[in-house]
DNA sequence: GTCTATAGTACGATAGAC
DNA sequence: GTCTATCGTACTATAGAC
């Protein structure tokens, strides 16, 4: 297809996603501009408006993109015992999210910069993660392989000790990803059983 | 002392910080302008400046203040063995934080958009912090009374774990701040134990 | 699809009156 | 200590040319 010189969409879409997710990961969505966005795309911020009717819904996507990735993700959970799916959990969670940084990080800073609709949207999805983990956490319970006084408090103990691992884990580090995945399950795995 | 009418800097002063704290919290630094700040004071956006020398600054301030308030809070640890210092310091973190919501909240939120010299003195101060966690786990190692493998790593996901209360947590919720306080320390107590 | 140009608004911070 | 007024700059988003 002949195509004019400048016009190139199936690049340009993505990469606009790309940077602003970088940059909304790195300074924030309130304190990034169009402008900035558009600079390093390589474009003038007008043409920005091609590819997003807003800069809210620029973020709104980004956010429910990432979350949509995550979730499908669990359609791997292997079948088996609890105690073998929260191990899968625990290092899923962790893996998942060592490689995915920025969409992790606009997800826990931004939500309050998104519209209520919007906000509704990601707070449902993040519920349905949340659910999966607890599944799991009341069918130990149920067959007496864990020892939990509230599943939802646990839920929340363990996803928010989970995600602990994205502010201070380098790759560069003392700790390789396998060691840190098998240390939070033994942690995980003693808070929810005892021993 | 005669004074003139709508003089009030040992009122306004605080107040201006309160209510930076209170909107920097809830809408985030960024997206909080001078004038909004002025507006909820009831002064004027140029008469802020007789507070604080920049908007960098009340951030600042604001943060500081509320590491060195945690920090002081630390001098009431109890002597005794690292068990019960460590059932200490998980009561004390809980409740300390829900009692501050908004100051733990930008602490975690704002770090970036402080300027490379005042992201070091916060940082510095979470460092004491973590140190004196890191200190109790230590002490139970040694001692024989914990079985952790590595006690940075530990460290830092016990205190993600407490903070991840603060996202949650409602007054009005099913959950008394003691039963919360109390299944957290079971937790943290098995996952550093095993017992 | 991208550009230039711009409308309309808001920002942080300062100056000078009172 | 607070006000009014304002400087200089930046913002989101749109219009219209190519």
């Amino acid at each position: 297809m002949a195509r004019k010189a400048g016009s190139h969409a199936e690049i340009t879409g993505p990469k606009v996603r790309e940077e602003a997710l970088r940059l909304f990961a790195q300074y924030g969505y309130a304190a990034v501009s169009m402008r900035q966005i558009a600079k390093h795309v390589g474009l003038q911020a007008g043409a920005l408006y091609t590819y997003t009717p807003d800069k809210q819904a620029l973020l709104f996507d980004l956010m429910r993109d990432h979350m949509q990735k995550v979730l499908s993700g669990l359609e791997d959970l292997p079948e088996g015992g609890p105690v073998e799916q929260l191990e899968w959990m625990v290092r899923y969670h962790i893996s998942y999210n060592l490689s995915h940084k920025d969409g992790v990080f606009i997800n826990y800073m931004e939500l309050r910069n998104l519209s209520e609709e919007n906000h509704l949207e990601i707070s449902r999805l993040r519920g349905v993660y949340e659910d999966a983990v607890e599944a799991i956490l009341i069918a130990g319970q149920e067959r007496g392989l864990f020892q939990i006084p509230d599943t939802r408090l646990a839920t929340m103990a363990v996803i928010a000790m989970l995600n602990g691992v994205n502010t201070w884990y380098r790759e560069s580090g003392r700790l390789s990803l396998e060691r840190v995945e098998q240390i939070h399950w033994n942690m995980v795995r003693r808070a929810v059983t005892g021993s």
